[in-house]
DNA sequence: GATGAATGAGCATTCATTCAT
DNA sequence: CATGAATGAATGCTCATTCAT
């Protein structure tokens, strides 16, 4: 029956008011209130909006990242940690729309991207691991030697591109036939022609 | 030799300084000492921050969706319209890549996206034109059916999501063997299997 | 079937301007849309916001004074000179509430009260004749002799201080027994003891 | 010696302010200026205009009322009462000119019309016990039964209309056969016939 | 760790008015 | 008489951040 922490409060509170006003609108003063926070304590805790911006960020990122990268752990097959890779994406989405909207959201931000953090390092770390897992499959004959970044815009994109739409719905949903076209295609387009 | 408008010294000082700062940063003052025009006047032009923005939108998305449409005006074929298409993408956006950025810059826009203006009807009817392309591809036994959102992301979604690396680079190029994957790719993923 | 001037047109539109917004809050520009007019004719016709206003204000004040002076015009009796005066003032707020509140509206209001014009000199002329009129009856011993500030007090103050209330009902309308109280409490305050 | 606090400052300046200004006029930086206080500070403790101007009239408000309350507290005597009213108007409109010019000038106030606040509650509060003293004295045939709007601008009105004479002078004083005048006209009006 | 008063640079927008055509 | 582009000073208010207690 421990408190909620002060820095969690603050944390999930920046969460619904990014959410709810995006990252600009969204002042350090409506996220202390929304905390139930003084001002004081919201500044001994995160010294900067980007810092805040950065913990929230880091926590959502960890917890997709790692929901991806079970999908191509322990899996010797190319074909089904691609398709495993995609439908990974498609359910955290469905599971998780908040995070995954926030995730959007905060992805493009000038603040973030000039700061060096843990969430940096985490993602450094975590595409590391995906490249290894790409490179073994190029290396077992599986799947076409691409650059990493076309790799990725390949396989993901399509369905970052749709994630909206299906956050749209009530309750977010994916039509089974749709995340299949979304595998077929992510696959088709590293398989080896 | 006519004197260049103020409306048009606006929309191309608020291209120029939307794409050095950001839309946040870019204060209507930047925008007016830029364009060499007073405040009166700025504002007599464009009453709002958002209603300049989405003059300057505007103006870029209608270059971008006619670049488009012509790839596949008269176009029997699917299969060639589809490739020209990613084509047609990819050279707009290297010819073109300070328009490319704003375009990304601007799409996601609170203030923008509750605009009733001319560019949403403009959207609406470039895509009114692209969709019946499809229909008819289709009708033809020529592609698969697919929902609208899902073709849009499977054809477009990987070359927009590379844009910023393309954009990134001095100058501004697409190596041709990402061009000719992302052509393949978009293909195999709406054609009949 | 003559056309109504853009004069008459601006002066109206001000008007109704005016008493949906507050002196302050009603700018020009929306007396301009108001009126159907275009930017530079309303500055044609009244180079500033402080002439039209006192133009309005002039017209209302003098239909206002043209009712209370017909109270009195050729009445030899100082009580019923007195009633008369409270029931014009009384029914002629509730025949024109909305000339009623504009004259509330404009009487203080900084900008009007430095402005010499025609209305100041009517103002003048009305209340000198006002004045002619109570020194008559005074001099005739039938009624007290007061300064003319307290006497306007006397007589029209409560009249003037409940005119919102009067306004407020829909349609305007004063009872009875109210007018009668004030006409009683007007002629006691005057006369002779 | 505990030193004056932001706040009272704010007031005070807002009160020099609005005085030599009116409302309109008065800038926010104007009377942050006169209080030798931060924009941010300003803001800090009222966070508009309006809420500053409401702080003022309610500590006026509070004032005046207290002491017209005071005219009648204990009076078992109708005539008394009334009569004290407005000698207690009177006097205070003399003995705090600056206080009574204000109360004039915020009074309507669009900006305070539409605020809930302490004042609001205040007036209530105080001319709840104004009524019940009327009502007693009606009970006891003491005074006739007038609807309260009626009574108060029949006993209050006049003298309120004269206020402006009275504050104009140097120093501001009201001539004691004017005070009486008002007096009995006040209590002619309210008392049985 | 917590509190809330204090700071001050900065911003979008308003608006009465002028002027060239 | 009419038009509408041009002007620029002024204003209320925001907000990230600091600091004394």
């Amino acid at each position: 029956m421990k408190p909620v922490s002060t820095r969690v409060k603050l944390i999930e509170a920046a969460g619904r008011v990014f959410l709810g006003e995006g990252y600009e609108a969204a002042t350090m003063d409506l996220i202390r209130a929304e905390a139930g926070v003084s001002n004081g304590s919201l500044y001994h805790h995160f010294p900067s909006k980007a810092l805040l911006a950065g913990a929230l960020y880091g926590s959502i990122l960890r917890d997709f990242q790692q929901s991806m990268l079970k999908a191509i752990s322990g899996n010797a097959n190319a074909e089904a940690g691609v398709r495993g890779l995609v439908r990974a994406h498609v359910r955290w989405v469905v599971a998780h729309p908040d995070r995954a909207k926030l995730l959007h959201r905060l992805r493009r931000n000038g603040d973030l991207a000039n700061m060096e953090s843990a969430w940096t390092n985490l993602n450094r770390e975590s595409s590391g691991i995906l490249r290894a897992w790409i490179e073994r499959m190029v290396a077992a004959g599986e799947m076409r030697r691409l650059p990493f970044p076309l790799w990725m815009a390949l396989v993901f994109s399509p369905a970052m591109a749709l994630t909206p739409h299906w956050i749209g719905r009530n309750p977010p949903s994916v039509p089974p036939p749709v995340r299949q076209a979304l595998e077929d295609a992510a696959w088709r387009a590293v398989a080896i022609p």
